[in-house]
DNA sequence: CGTCCGGTTGATTAGACTCAAGCAGAGTGG
DNA sequence: CCACTCTGCTTGAGTCTAATCAACCGGACG
């Protein structure tokens, strides 16, 4: 293993800056986020955190995938969260990890030291908010996904999995609905199959039967082309708006 | 369908002061709430929400029991949520509803206006911190859940769901840890199957099973004797802590 | 060249679903 | 008061989906 890498950028110059948990503070706010924070990377398949380790930092995905997940003790496991660019990480208030945390690509994470984030989240208002916002946004989140793992067959999960990682992935700058969407698959059928509470080989069934029926096209293992995000989501089993709300 | 009764009281009498979203508020602060406030009641069965309404209040179940569901089109519903005394009703900055709102008993709200409570959100640290750590222990469960539904067996899910109803509905007054535990069953067998992504009938047929193997003790259909608690979260697959952290 | 890893595919099995019948208790109306 | 219905629940028989067990493929890598 090799010893992580340690940097530090300007608040200014970061990729997130208008959409993780400082978006809202104005330059002053950003000067002391910019004291108690340092960058930091970890390799794809590493560890970020373990469930039950003491928790030093709370922060934010910069660039990569990292996964939340949880195990029983027989081995088996689930994951709970998807973790991209923006995306905060740790509990405030709380000093156990809750979760495993692991990095699925490179992963450059923005950390702030976890006592002076707390009490800069108790004194500065642009901090809670946007917390509560983006914890509120994931509450929603792990809801539909509830809807996911406990009602829907092993096809409609993985076009839902599919659904979700062309909105996010792809570029999807407008009102997201351009028909066709194309996007890396940053997930191995493992991970996958550990979202969607199924096993591996139902996984790549799943997604040669999709293939088959045209509804995806596959370059290699990992590129997916949707010719109709329509179709995908009618594979889905969601109705046309996909569930998002103002 | 009877009118809704509309009363008030004064928060310093009301059941739940100090664990709803207005647990921290000193007196100055309740006097403002109080003045945004009304309660509400809701007969079992009726609903309080429907998934894609206008919402023109946010607010607090004090008494009862309420269900957060999803629904699909052709009808397969999951709850997302189960709703106890002191939980949170309602997404601040958002104006349609995301869910179905059930009342499962009789049920009584404490409603805010809200544009006002939004506003109080604003000014007032103490209501969005509490309202930001209810909302951290609710996507905490609803990760939790998303184990049970994703990788758990019938068997296991039912034990989970007895698990959590102990806990919660039985007074655990000290460090939850009585070997012995009773309650009533305010979910009918439906419920618990869309709680948990079963069907009632094997809802049923579980339950039946856990008696017939002594890990519950049924009187009548609703009242729950859970002879050893160890024995249940055994069966439920949780190692003893139940994945409670501080 | 052999091995490992991620992935695919096939055969069989098991667990939960579906369809169906029936029970107990509460409420209703003749 | 009794028959009737309704709701919530239980139980049984048969089916089907996804899990399990197993073989195999292809590319990367030492």
């Amino acid at each position: 293993m090799t010893a992580p890498s340690l940097t530090h950028v300007k608040c200014a110059d970061c990729p997130i800056r208008h959409r993780a948990v400082c978006a809202r503070c104005d330059s002053d706010e950003l000067e002391l986020l910019d004291q108690i924070k340092y960058y930091r990377s970890y390799e794809a398949g590493q560890a970020i955190i373990w469930s039950g380790d003491q928790m030093d930092f709370v922060g934010s995905v910069v660039s990569g995938v990292a996964t939340l997940t949880q195990t029983m003790e027989d081995g088996r496991t689930q994951m709970v969260g998807l973790l991209l660019p923006s995306d905060f990480v740790g509990r405030p208030g709380r000093d156990g990890a809750a979760y495993n945390v692991m990095a699925t690509t490179n992963v450059m994470m923005c950390c702030f030291r976890k006592r002076p984030f707390e009490k800069l989240l108790d004194e500065t208002p642009h901090i809670s908010h946007r917390l509560l916002e983006m914890t509120l946004d994931e509450l929603d989140a792990a809801r539909e996904w509830m809807l996911v793992l406990g009602r829907k067959t092993a096809r409609e999960k993985i076009a839902s999995l599919l659904a979700i990682l062309a909105r996010r992935d792809s570029s999807f700058d407008k009102a997201n609905f351009q028909t066709e969407s194309e996007f890396e698959l940053s997930l191995t059928r493992e991970a996958m199959a550990d979202y969607l509470g199924l096993t591996l080989e139902t996984v790549s069934r799943q997604i040669s039967a999709l293939k088959k029926a045209g509804v995806i096209v596959l370059e290699g293992k990992r590129h997916v082309i949707v010719p109709d995000m329509g179709r995908l989501l009618e594979e889905a089993g969601d109705d046309s708006d996909g569930g998002l709300l103002a």
